[in-house]
DNA sequence: ACCTGAACACCGTTCAAGT
DNA sequence: ACCTGAACACCGTTCAAGT
């Protein structure tokens, strides 16, 4: 892990420069590392400050994470509000995005269950999930006009499987991207109800 | 975590129970637990053993794991195997087991990216994979005789992709599971080519 | 206003030792 | 043959203190 030079005291009202930079540095050590492999320690001694500096701007490790898988989903819908085009190249850049970056896709989606409360979720992080989905949404929409909110659910949750798999387990060998996206939308996207 | 009685000293030859007695406590405490919630000592805690021990029959917690992880595919295969019936009733046998068992699911399909080594697969691992897919790729051959390797693996990524979001985010509201596979199987299965 | 240092109860793993 | 205890370098988080 990379041991940042000490960061200069922030100065008067920009408390949250420090924040940011957390969420920047956290964001990056996930493009090479493994989310288990992320510690308080890493991600502050990669941003230069001390352990405990942590907690002035996240309740704690997690609440970091939250923000830095907000960022994620912001991300992700640039990706696809950026890939203008039919169906087929949203679900291309969705699978594109995942590929690009696994350490991301799988901390957005990494099923750590709540086991003391009852799995509420951050209300923040629905709202931005989505948003990404929208796109996805309105392409679905341009293609046909009955069942556009099921039909655009089933197209992104086989995405998904594909995409998570991809970055569980790299090593599995999936045919081809492209035709499996032709034939995803052929059979239920273009396909009558 | 519980703290079991301290366990009896096996006999000689019989150094495989402890082994066992681990891949058990190790299972059914993901039945409640987070896997970051486990640890070494933990699950030597729950044998009633000392944290030491785990390594006289593991090369280390992720050893542990993967035997645990071999298990769950079993039980995956077993279940499949079971649930006699159509491609849209094994289908449902796979959510089924997701939904039920979400725990071992997020274990089995956990994304943990090798960073140190080039993310080689463990052998056992893939053989089981495979096997617990065998099942619904014979259910698809019995529907239609052309691609079906390809589009078993379509139904599966697809069933995959509402498995782990259902696991990885219980809140998230899905329309019915009945209505989900039938509309899969129609659309990619029982379609023509 | 913004950040650090010391401290606490943990963690995975090694290695020498006990029965 | 089978397992433990002490030790090491970690970990997340709290709280009093420094600038």
């Amino acid at each position: 892990m990379t041991v940042a030079n000490r960061r200069a005291r922030s100065p008067r009202g920009s408390g949250e420069d420090l924040r940011e930079a957390l969420v920047t540095a956290t964001a990056k050590l996930l493009e090479t590392h493994d989310l288990n492999e992320l510690s308080v320690r890493t991600v502050t001694s990669a941003t230069g400050v001390s352990p405990t500096a942590l907690y002035l701007h996240f309740e704690d490790l997690q609440g970091l994470l939250r923000a830095v898988k907000a960022l994620f989903f912001a991300e992700l819908r640039d990706t696809l509000l950026e890939a203008k085009g039919d169906v087929r190249a949203l679900a291309l850049a969705y699978l594109g995005y995942a590929r690009e970056h696994p350490g991301r896709y799988a901390v957005m989606f990494h099923a750590h269950r709540r086991t003391d409360t009852p799995s509420t979720p951050a209300p923040e992080l629905v709202e931005l999930g989505w948003a990404a989905f929208q796109p996805l949404i309105d392409a679905v929409g341009a293609v046909r006009t009955d069942d556009v909110q099921e039909t655009s659910l089933e197209l992104w949750l086989a995405l998904h499987g594909r995409a998570q798999l991809v970055v569980a387990m790299p090593w599995f060998d999936l045919p081809d991207e492209v035709r499996y996206v032709d034939r995803l939308v052929r059979h239920l996207v273009d396909h009558p109800a």
